[in-house]
DNA sequence: TTTCAGATATTATTATTTTAACAGAAAAAC
DNA sequence: GTTTTTCTGTTAAAATAATAATATCTGAAA
């Protein structure tokens, strides 16, 4: 590697690489073998510069005069994205959006695999949840003693999700995949991604609105 | 307003509006009625000078000596996001994710509105969605023909995606919330955000395997 | 072999974004 | 009232990020 090991990666070049890593995939179905920078920068929309700078931040993968050999590189990058191994999941909240994620069957196949959903609706424990048999959330302490769990969904209401945090983090849950609208406040040896789909939708209306505004004048 | 009002606003800060719109709205609900710039940063966890540097964006919202009225600035946040108007909104797709977003109920509340849902799946056609019976797929061209239709809602595998953004382009749709995992190809006047989670998921995946580098070293 | 186009790694430059500084207006204190 | 403090809008500086430029390496064809 060509680069200081220990420099910290900007959240802005990490946050293109599940992209990149999709474009590779795409590539490898259609059995495309090697790719040029200036090539995948047509294809993505994005300057050639901005992928050579970002995948030159992990490592020297391509060669000069050839390009990047899309396997290595879809390998490579897998790996620095973590996901090479299987991450054990939970679901805190088996609402509409707990079940919907927990049906989504491309995630087992990335490596996250659902073993557990809990939530306090007595009308739904018992229930199932892909291949989870909901929990009540009183066992979720208990549950969390026994089963390592890397990565918790958080999908409850927000006024919930301040006393189930530190439940998580105390037994030993390292990430959280946040839906409630709220920012949680963790440890720094816990890491957080917010996925909040309100305010995603708000960025499409100040989108439109503007879209709207312009077209008047 | 003390800036030009043609200066095209980045959307690093666009993104951020909807957390301060939050934090308003808690507020509110706390019966607090003005905040500085500096309370409100220590809440947030955020710089005060980029507070008002944002807000500045789009008015000077703020006295001094005094702070911000938490009223007045949440309801020109609300108009900033083009949340002070209703949005029809359809989903194509109603498998879980879909079906999920349809009965959620926070949506309505701001004024996004589901009038329709669409699936080529014949065992859902025909059951509902939130309020909505989901409609077979080939029905979605008259249905925007005959109905006003702000924004589509793609949830739907990421092979289909290509055949039905160019439907919902030519029929009026203006803004597509897109959850396809591929980048939709659309003209100018017709704005897409992107809530990729798979994306999400593998950042948080990123994040974990720092944090077990780290711990290693 | 040698040459040469292709393509990267890396450095330099430019642009954007964030943070800091501060003058001045309003509120609060006295 | 007057003074002091508060707190914004705005300008300046610093830090980041994106783009462009370039030296250098590779592989293949002549």
């Amino acid at each position: 590697m060509s680069k200081d090991e220990n420099e910290k990666i900007s959240l802005a070049v990490v946050k293109r690489l599940p992209r990149y890593y999709r474009y590779l995939g795409d590539l490898l179905e259609h059995g495309i073998t090697r790719i040029s920078s200036g090539d995948l920068s047509k294809k993505m929309g994005v300057t050639a510069s901005q992928i050579r700078q970002d995948l030159n931040k992990f490592g020297c993968f391509g060669q000069r005069g050839y390009g990047y050999n899309v396997e290595m590189l879809y390998d490579e990058i897998k790996k620095i994205l973590g996901l090479d191994r299987e991450y054990n999941m939970i679901i805190i909240g088996a609402g509409n959006l707990g079940q919907a994620l927990a049906n989504y069957p491309n995630f087992r196949k990335r490596g996250f695999k659902f073993i557990g959903a809990f939530d306090k609706n007595p009308d739904i424990v018992g229930k199932t949840a892909g291949d989870v048999v909901i929990m009540d959330i009183s066992e979720l302490e208990p549950f969390l003693k026994e089963n390592r769990v890397d990565i918790a969904v958080l999908s409850i209401p927000k006024y919930n999700a301040p006393k189930i945090s530190p439940i998580l983090v105390e037994n030993g849950v390292r990430g959280i995949w946040n839906f409630s609208h709220i920012d949680l406040n963790t440890p720094d040896n816990v890491v957080v991604e917010n996925a909040h789909l309100t305010e995603s939708v708000m960025t499409l209306s100040y989108k439109l609105s503007e879209l709207e505004k312009n077209n008047k004048e």
